[in-house]
DNA sequence: TGCTCATTTCG
DNA sequence: GAAATGAGC
């Protein structure tokens, strides 16, 4: 049996400028791409429909057929990572392993007892950087410590990036060196338990003109002013260095946005305690109220705030909310409603087409006061003056709340003046506690 | 990447 | 009486 090299695809569903597929197709031996459906990662997913697993599916698909055109094929493993690994040892003779790291606290455990076991057995195991264009260690204060604000963060990212530029591993142009296919079918959603459903997937693409215009239009929720590739980016059907490249000279506000997710895996990397903890240990004892009555209406959109039902709605309805109204439900479910900003980020969790653990954290940590560079406790959002500045035509609210303004739309479940009060009175007291 | 309230400024 | 300003949460 000749000896081949193994790509394994994880959160980088893509063949173009792929760092690690650059790699191993460079390496001298035919190359098998792979891709696992995780049970560890699949049996935690408690909805069947859940469109991730479409998206997913669909992707993998995609990459299925770009490796045919190429000689090759996407070989798909339904099963543990170990297990999947164990079949393919059965019927290939194993050179290496290459893949492009992730940060993720399962991924970067599973990672390295994937390396020992493959050592063990004489398989070399390469990884790579390709998620980012800086790791966690990369980008560190003059004291070597990790940043804990995002703008010397984000000059030192910028002066880096400038100094080194970024690189472009062109692995389309290395396909010739594929192991042939064989044959084997992609397991069906059906095999694997899930249903498909529809998604209203945006392209992976964004144009100058969009990019151009971000900073203007990218708080008007009811405009399409921003990229929607959130999804792609977690997937890996985009390649970050492409997005930076095209930021770069168009849109410091939306680099910046692409710095925030950097900043974010940095922060999940150095401090995994964050997952269930907040960042700053005295927000700890902030006494939640956690009405689950309440936490039910926020979840349905039925919270009797127009713009914070509206998002909740469309989240529900696409997988998909506005960032401007991502801010506006999340400090109205941990202020107004003094309800736990874990529960609110489990919720988002669950439903983001586009959910990545470490923004998501950052960003309700944000919005609820206790994290790195977060809002002071004080800073509560007037749910009506956010959208009288940012939906003053209703547009949004309307196509959301249809029922808006009539006898059927739901009185507000707080009074917005006595829950703010509330909010910064529950707030003051529980950090001034020693 | 706020908001509110009180006070001042301006027409 | 509206708009601008500033302090404090």
């Amino acid at each position: 049996m000749a000896k081949i090299n193994i790509f394994w695809h994880r959160r980088d569903l893509r063949g173009h400028d792929n760092t690690g597929l650059q790699y191993a197709l460079t390496a001298g031996l035919p190359v098998l791409p792979v891709f696992i459906f995780d049970t560890n990662i699949l049996d935690e997913l408690e909805d069947r429909k859940d469109p991730r697993i479409t998206f997913i599916h669909d992707q993998v698909t995609r990459l299925n057929t770009y490796y045919r055109e190429h000689g090759g094929a996407l070989d798909v493993y339904h099963g543990t990572p170990h297990q999947a690994f164990e079949a393919i040892l059965e019927n290939y003779e194993v050179n290496g392993v290459f893949t492009n790291r992730d940060y993720e606290p399962y991924a970067t455990a599973r990672d390295s007892a994937l390396e020992n076991s493959m050592k063990a057995k004489g398989v070399d195991f390469f990884t790579f950087k390709d998620q980012v264009i800086f790791e966690a260690g990369e980008i560190l204060t003059k004291e070597g410590e990790p940043y804990k604000v995002f703008t010397p963060y984000k000059n030192r990212w910028l002066e880096k990036f400038n100094q080194l530029g970024v690189s472009k591993h062109d692995s389309e142009a290395n396909l010739k060196t594929l192991v042939p296919a064989r044959g084997r079918e992609i397991p069906s959603l059906a095999e694997m338990n899930f249903e498909r459903t529809e998604i209203d997937l945006p392209p992976a693409e964004i144009s100058d003109a969009l990019i151009s215009q971000y900073a203007a239009r990218r708080d008007f929720p009811a405009e399409h002013g921003t990229s929607k590739l959130g999804v792609h980016l977690r997937f890996g059907t985009v390649s970050i260095r492409d997005l930076v490249r095209r930021a770069h000279g168009l849109s410091d506000t939306w680099l910046s946005e692409l710095i925030w997710r950097e900043f974010y895996m940095m922060i999940l990397a150095h401090y995994p305690r964050v997952i269930d903890q907040a960042f700053k240990p005295q927000y700890d004892r902030i006494p939640w109220i956690n009405d689950e009555t309440q936490f039910e209406k926020w979840c349905n959109g039925m919270t009797g705030y127009p713009l914070v039902d509206a998002g909740m709605r469309e989240l529900n309805a696409t997988g998909y909310m506005h960032n401007r109204v991502r801010m506006v439900v999340a400090s109205f479910l941990t202020k107004h409603l003094l309800i736990d900003w874990r529960w609110g980020e489990r919720y988002f969790a669950s439903r983001l087409l586009d959910f990545e653990l470490s923004s998501n954290n950052g960003g309700w940590q944000w919005a609820a006061g206790t994290g790195t560079d977060a809002q002071p406790y004080f800073r509560v959002f007037n749910p009506y003056s956010q959208q009288e500045k940012f939906d003053p035509k209703l547009k949004y609210v309307r196509r959301w709340v249809p029922e808006y303004g009539s006898p059927d739309y739901p009185e507000p479940i707080v009074s917005h003046k006595e829950a703010r009060l509330r909010a910064i009175e529950t707030y003051k007291l529980a950090l001034s506690q020693n």
